[in-house]
DNA sequence: ATCAAGCATGTAACTAGTTTCATTGATGTG
DNA sequence: CACATCAATGAAACTAGTTACATGCTTGAT
């Protein structure tokens, strides 16, 4: 009394069985059925509805060698500019017919290696990080894999992936030079944790030798810049202007000098990096450095898909970066 | 003349063939490595290196019947409150060790139908949606492929699919009564789209039968928000209130405020619905309604867990929100 | 010394598709 | 009427793993 519903998912034999014909008739149905009579398609479409047929990525893929996967590490998706990122790969990585898995890695370059093996492992074809910080493991991952990877939000020429991404440490320093060419000398400047993170290490080694300048490392929220303005007037409160490595940091920082009634940009200015859309709509508005997140997101989906489709392996590619003047300076 | 290096990827024959044992001892160095003796051990592992061998993960999960894939649809990743529950959501299934696909529908049901169909073609093993209005392609599909589905950001008991979100009507209209009972009469209503938008439609209509209020349509944005207020001082400048379906647009109703010189909450009152961690941050800090997407994350990645790995169907689930009093009321 | 037990390993049959090559039958042409 | 051509289909050999079962060998107990 085995109930045929017991039986698991039905294949391809079982289809070809249902409709009295081959296997090969019913996978010419799913793939090219205009060699199929009109007849027997009907047939088979009749089993395939009734069986409840699903054909198993995993066989076609064994089969065609492709799983259209690709993965990207990311450090958060808390942080609106790899939100941006990430939208802007997934739809174009769409339009190549690919599909995007995503994994986040807290910015822990152990947590990233082990993504990578587990994205490896489901059969991914290519990966995507963020940065240049990697573990030994990450890269030993790569070198024996042989796994496409591209690097962003970083631009390297002889890195040992291909990068797609800015110079960091220019566009914090055109930030600082606007500051210095507004008059400002005492400025602060609120970042982000430094450890593991080149990004931010990167626009801070932009700042070097332009005077001194009075840091404050905070966690990169809302609520780390506020903390952040509570330390600098806490130290020295002569500044006349603050720096901010990431725009979160700068809509945090806006907040917390709002909140102790100071004017910007009339008592102090702010600039950020990144522009994301808060800083167009905040008021003050924010003076920033915009980074093309979206664009780098299109760039990486074209470069990687180029690479799995046509095995052509992307050159690195500088992305511009341009100061955007607003309200806070 | 053939150069090995013309050969593609080394499969598990290469190797059982390059280190003098079988296919089965090949396998067995892989996953049960304590059944294999150290010296052929050894061996194997030279020969894995030697080859650069990456096992399949096609083949694998042919075996296995499992991908440990699980797909997500959601309308965009510009908006904080949906990176926060995939955030949380791809934490939690990676500690169950699953991999996360992220596709991005827009907000149309067509697209949706669509990715659905790719998440499926690369062998996903469940989805989540977001929402109850799907296309009937959409559902015709997972009738037909039976794939657990669950769908979140909306509380419905006897919803098709299992729901894990919470009741958005109850949200607005808990707002909306907190605005009442301070005495507001003239209340606008900024709200996102309602066209595919069920939770949208779902806050609004939680919004009835309360006495007449002004509503205003725009794009969930900050921009759009600004635009909301240019509207609004249009038609009636006479409201003491404003209630904003989306903390984005609080956010950005806030800053159109403040550079029309509105006093809020003096002059105008401001509340919000997500509770989004730039409304605790912003000054004046804004009242809202929490929607613990975070926790909805975690909910809906063991739900998924426990469907795929013990096919225990997940029973709806109705998260709590909560009112979050800030200054901005 | 003999037999059972147990470990390490191999053989071959699975998993579920695609694809090549062969076969069949119908049609068209000389 | 004979033969070539072509469309539709099938048989079987692939893709790359896992695993049930069989085998050979060593070891320990009687």
């Amino acid at each position: 009394m085995a109930e045929k519903s017991i039986k698991k998912r039905a294949n391809l034999r079982d289809v070809a069985k249902a409709s009295g014909v081959s296997v090969a008739t019913v996978s010419r149905v799913l793939n090219t059925p205009e060699l199929v009579t009109e007849t027997t398609r009907q047939a088979v479409q009749a089993a395939i509805e009734a069986l409840h047929f699903v054909p198993s990525a995993a066989a076609r893929s064994i089969n065609s060698g492709r799983s259209h996967v690709i993965g990207a590490l990311v450090p958060t998706l808390d942080n609106a500019i790899f939100s941006r990122f990430l939208g802007a790969l997934e739809a174009k990585l769409s339009a190549h017919g690919l599909s995007l898995v995503v994994a986040t890695t807290d910015g822990d370059p152990d947590i990233e290696a082990q993504k990578a093996q587990r994205l490896i492992n489901i059969g991914a074809e290519a990966l995507i990080v963020s940065g240049i910080t990697h573990s030994p493991e990450f890269d030993q991952l790569i070198t024996r894999t042989r796994i496409p990877t591209v690097a962003t939000s970083f631009y390297e020429a002889d890195y040992r992936y291909p990068t797609i991404g800015y110079d960091n440490a220019a566009a914090s320093r055109k930030a600082l030079e606007f500051l210095i060419g507004k008059g400002h000398q005492d400025i602060a400047v609120f970042h982000g944790p430094t450890e593991h993170h080149d990004r931010m290490r990167a626009r801070l080694s932009g700042l070097h030798g332009q005077g001194e300048l009075h840091t404050y490392e905070t966690e990169i929220t809302l609520a780390g810049a506020g903390k952040a303005i509570d330390a600098l007037f806490q130290s020295s409160p002569h500044i006349t202007a603050i720096l901010c490595l990431s725009d979160v940091l700068a809509l945090g920082a806006l907040f917390g000098l709002q909140r102790r009634n100071i004017q910007v940009p009339n008592d102090i200015s702010l600039i950020g990096i990144d522009d994301l859309p808060s800083s167009a709509s905040a008021f003050p508005s924010i003076t920033t450095i915009h980074l093309p997140a979206f664009e780098m997101g299109i760039r990486t989906a074209d470069a990687v898909a180029n690479w799995v489709e046509r095995q052509i392996i992307p050159e690195p590619h500088l992305i511009d970066t341009t100061l955007i003047v607003r309200q806070s300076t």
